[in-house]
DNA sequence: GCAATTTATTTGCGCTTGCAAGTATTTATA
DNA sequence: TATAAATACTTGCAAGCGCAAATAAATTGC
């Protein structure tokens, strides 16, 4: 592989596209949702767990921040009113979390500015063709460079849900 | 465009294989060359650019950071001898960075590394023909939501020099 | 020529993070 | 059934970041 082959520049070009892309997604939702990305990415990785639960090292792995850093998040969004965090009756060690009410309402609203945003930076630039087949490419470098935890967001992520999302 | 639209699921899939991607090439940067993957960003930065030199702010829109966090990382750098940071004799309030021999030799070590990683996080599992479709797919996005400072980065990257990056 | 304005960069402050050490709770062992 | 080991989570600490205010240097207006 040369320096100068089109899979170098596919992905200082990713690189780029990611860092505006971030940018833009975060500010648009603080300004029109009151939520951050990475506080939104918590919020639908929990509303989409089964049973809409998920303890604190499940979460910590899925959106793939420390568990100290999960520590203060969830404590953080517990402080807003948007998380319950229980511990749980059958083993007093480990702490579950679940969306309040008012984190289900802000959920649904970010949902939809997330949505247009998604559009804005990234979606509406593509053809369903290119996007199937960015998806293919991804989910194939996905399934060498993740872990079994997140070989299946694809096959998850086929849903009429809110979007999961990672930094 | 539905939730279940694939570009949504490639968004999803983008995202994941970011982050992925950058904690394994971080964390092979600084176990391999002792320097993040940031502050390659910083190094490369420099060294392409017209005399491999740059003011501040240059650098900081360049690689998406603010001034105030250029300032701080160029002062670490310079104290870690990679940078050399000289006040500009037209212009006394301008400072210009240059690589130090030893910032040069950094750098070339660690694009050792780096391109290995690259490969390994990344362009293996694409075809050339699939790396040319992607580049055109990210270059697209990015002229559209790029400034005119990043739309040129894809001729800018088909040289032999080092890869520029972005965190 | 000098006060007011503009420009380039740095500092103060508060926030978020990860690592390593600490606490609390459960499980294993003898 | 105590005591040791393992597990789940949280805290202390030392980073890095962005915003706004501060500094320093050049330019403008009178």
């Amino acid at each position: 592989m040369t320096k100068s082959d089109s899979r170098q520049v596919a992905w200082r070009l990713f690189l780029t596209v990611h860092a505006l892309a971030y940018r833009k997604i975060d500010d648009g939702l603080i300004a029109q949702s009151c939520v951050s990305f990475d506080d939104y990415d918590v919020l639908l990785t929990v509303h989409e767990a089964e049973g809409q639960t998920l303890r604190m090292s499940e979460l910590a792995e899925a959106v793939l921040l420390s568990n100290s850093g999960m520590s203060r998040r969830v404590a953080r969004l517990v402080e807003k009113q948007l998380l319950h965090r229980d511990q749980c009756a059958q083993d007093g060690r480990v702490f579950k979390v679940r969306l309040s009410d008012t984190g289900v309402t802000a959920l649904n609203t970010a949902w939809e500015t997330y949505g247009r945003l998604i559009g804005d930076v990234f979606a509406d630039h593509l053809s369903e063709t290119e996007g199937a087949k960015l998806g293919e490419i991804f989910q194939r470098i996905l399934d060498q460079i993740g872990t079994e935890k997140h070989r299946n967001l694809l096959s998850a992520g086929v849903t009429d849900a809110p979007q999961r999302v990672q930094s």
